[in-house]
DNA sequence: TGCCTAATTGTCAGTCCCTGCCAGTACGTA
DNA sequence: TACGTACTGGCAGGGACTGACAATTAGGCA
């Protein structure tokens, strides 16, 4: 009766975002997500700490790819070695466009994700922070280029989506200059 | 034995806190807060959409009064414009010091009040940048101008909360300076 | 082969958050 | 008086989430 599932949580994963898509965040419970899984609801919150949190367990990993990227750069001035990180991350969303789009509607369609989606960014940020300052880079200066990061992050990304054209690196790129222009005034 | 109730919003929000901070969040049930409040459960949920919104129905005024700021601010670049406004709404930290680092001591220690802080941001965002619009600003400064103000609010209150000795301001202008030394390199 | 342990899952009961619905009360207006 | 509106209480119920315990599987070891 009981048997062991590989991966549960893709497995999970792969159901929640379908019901979302189909019939809606608020309206679809766990119970079915679960069933649709083929698993329980009491094995859905061991897996997830939360009902959201179903569609943001990946950001974790990219959270580590980011901290990586950031101990293996070349010394340079903060912001430039995050602005290089994000460059050598981000290829995922032009090799992934469709998956990302889509995923990016659900999140865009339901406030509880956006929340989550938040507190991702927040925990990036305070990542990106500690590796800086790992490189011994001043606190208050780690600081600011993380959170400005995050930004360039942000807006990229956003412009990304809406624009088929163009791959993720220009965009980081664009939002640089413009961050660029707006403070230097 | 029904009767109507004066401040009802103001009375939830005291009895909330004072209950969060001492029971912890999660361990405070609404129809406690109700009870103190002496309201019941039922109408909590007609003034506050959800549990943690008890503590943060003031954002919606505050971002009116940026809006507000925003707009009677005289022609200047962008970012000037939102410092600003910063600075002159945000006289209400110095004034009030002693409440506000006690939400904000209950807000930094349960997960769910920094989830809804990050949406007030976020929402406070928006306003920004779409009151900068409204001054005719072009969409992409105005974006950058929006969101690089948020930073700076965000660490400036947190330099602020840590240091009794300097007003709010002077903390704004401070975290400013970082800002560009690390934009501009 | 058989036993033991750890890890995973299922089952069940229970708490809390939040909502819909109906009834009761206060207040203003005609 | 009659009526409408706004506010509140009470009750029932669904859905999110947890704790405790049982059942199953996988793997190590004698």
């Amino acid at each position: 009766m009981v048997q062991r599932i590989e991966n549960a949580r893709e497995r999970f994963g792969k159901a929640a975002i379908e019901l979302f898509r189909t019939r809606g965040y608020a309206s679809t419970t766990v119970p079915q997500i679960a069933a649709a899984a083929g698993l329980t609801e009491r094995t859905f919150f061991r897996y997830f700490i939360d009902k959201p949190e179903v569609l943001f367990w990946r950001a974790n990993e990219f959270e580590a790819e980011m901290v990586r990227a950031i101990n293996q750069a070349a010394d340079a001035q903060p912001l430039d070695i995050v602005i290089r990180a994000l460059e050598a991350v981000g290829c995922f969303f032009d090799d992934n466009r469709a998956d990302v789009l889509a995923r990016q509607a659900v999140v865009a369609a339901h406030v509880d994700f956006q929340e989550r989606e938040l507190m991702k960014m927040r925990s990036l940020g305070m990542a990106i922070c500690a590796a800086l300052t790992d490189r011994s880079i001043e606190g208050k200066a780690a600081r600011m280029a993380a959170e400005t990061g995050i930004v360039i992050w942000r807006v990229a990304i956003e412009r990304w989506s809406e624009d088929p054209a163009s791959g993720f690196v220009h965009h980081v790129r664009a939002c640089t200059e413009d961050l660029a222009t707006v403070v230097t005034r």
